[in-house]
DNA sequence: TCAAAAGTGTTCGCTATACACCCATGG
DNA sequence: CCATGGGTGTATAGCGAACACTTTTGA
């Protein structure tokens, strides 16, 4: 029998975060699910998460989950929006606050964990557990409004990149298609990206330039408020 | 003595909405606030808001409260942050899930209820209880963010409105200043507003023609993924 | 008759877009 | 030597910002 402590008034809600990983392979957007062990929707994939502890806040706790799940210290979090559907736990009355994370994919192994995390391509989810289907539509669409206003982009490359990864990056996260040159002129021009020294050659006919962000200059433009077109 | 019926294992927050209703006077931007009646915070000033019930959404939650305050059953309402520092109210653990709300604020007289309401312009909003400043700070960013992406502005005016009135609600909103011609062309070149044929005079020194929003052209726009430019 | 407000027109400069072109490298 | 991919140049159209002009009306 289990030793209910916690006593109220009043009925309280359970309040869990979720996060909502996205990760960048060179071509595809992924994110990162874990498969459930146990019921309700055990088998199903869904995204990590857990039960909100009261001596944190909502960002602390998708952290510690995020930490948990890939092993990261530091990455972008950002909360994009929280579920309250009564019905969305069949269990018992659960909140979710959730957040997107922005994670260099290489950096995180997944499907080592005791749990099975896996990476899939956003045109390969599976249906998922409990409202994540709709939780994932809601991050997608908080991401492409996100990056006209922020870099965010940067985020999910490597410290060092190619032009041609960038633009593959912003093809991926908004789903269209960019003419190569003028994508090239575009980004110089802003300014947003610096070239380094090194060359890359890895399989291209030519060499290639590698860049890296150029933070000074985003926090310049961010203070005139600034805004990157599409 | 209360009595504490409802019993858990672990310890669970409470979880309140609450609502941030904007208003325009034909000027400025206003908003609602009730001046609180207890401990803690007694008669510092608060946002509408209260305990999420069991059987209910946040949306539903934020519904009522608005429905409460304002007697108004249809609004605009939009989820922007979720707030759940450990620390923001004094008392025990409270996450709020906050929304916003836009009104035609000539629907509603405030201060007129039981608790004492009224409308504060933008700058002239006093120091508020809990976090209600940074909830209003966040709330005003998330604003200007969607204001570039969905025409929500109109939801501030009465159903016809002069293009002056619509820019100043834009000036106010943003904080910038437009030129009246180019924002009077660049509107009409949208063509979401549609003129209707009655003429205002108002204290104008000649005639005004009155628009009205157009709600099929934004949804044609909205499909093909327009944004508006600013 | 004058000032204020509303509606319309014009010019200029920027930039998004659509392309053409050259260069370097691997096969 | 040719196909492939990388870097640069150029022309055009469209739009935003700046600003002149005309009309109407109230004082």
């Amino acid at each position: 029998m289990e030793e209910l402590k916690y006593h109220y008034k009043y009925p309280h809600p359970s309040v869990t975060t979720d996060c909502v990983i996205f990760g960048f392979d060179g071509t595809k957007l992924n994110v990162l699910l874990v498969e459930r062990g146990v019921e309700p929707y055990k088998g199903r994939w869904a995204f990590p998460g857990g039960f909100l502890r009261m001596d944190e806040s909502a960002e602390e706790g998708a952290r510690r989950e995020l930490r948990e799940e890939t092993g990261l210290e530091t990455a972008y979090i950002k909360q994009f929006h929280t579920f309250s559907d009564p019905e969305r736990d069949p269990r018992e009355r659960v909140i979710t606050i959730a957040y997107y994370a922005l994670v260099r994919q290489r950096h995180v192994q997944g499907g080592d964990d005791a749990a099975r995390a896996a990476w899939f391509a956003l045109d390969e989810v599976p249906a998922l557990a409990f409202d994540h289907d709709l939780i994932l539509r809601t991050a997608l669409n908080a991401l492409r409004h996100q990056i006209h206003f922020e870099p965010v982009g940067f985020e999910l490359l490597p410290e060092k990149f190619t032009i041609k990864e960038l633009q593959h990056l912003y093809e991926a996260i908004l789903d269209v298609k960019f003419d190569r040159r003028n994508f090239y002129k575009k980004m110089l021009h802003y300014e947003l990206i610096t070239q380094v020294p090194e060359a890359s050659r890895e399989e291209a006919h030519r060499e290639t330039f590698l860049f890296k962000f150029n933070k000074e200059k985003y926090d310049e433009l961010k203070q005139k408020g600034f805004k990157l077109e599409f």
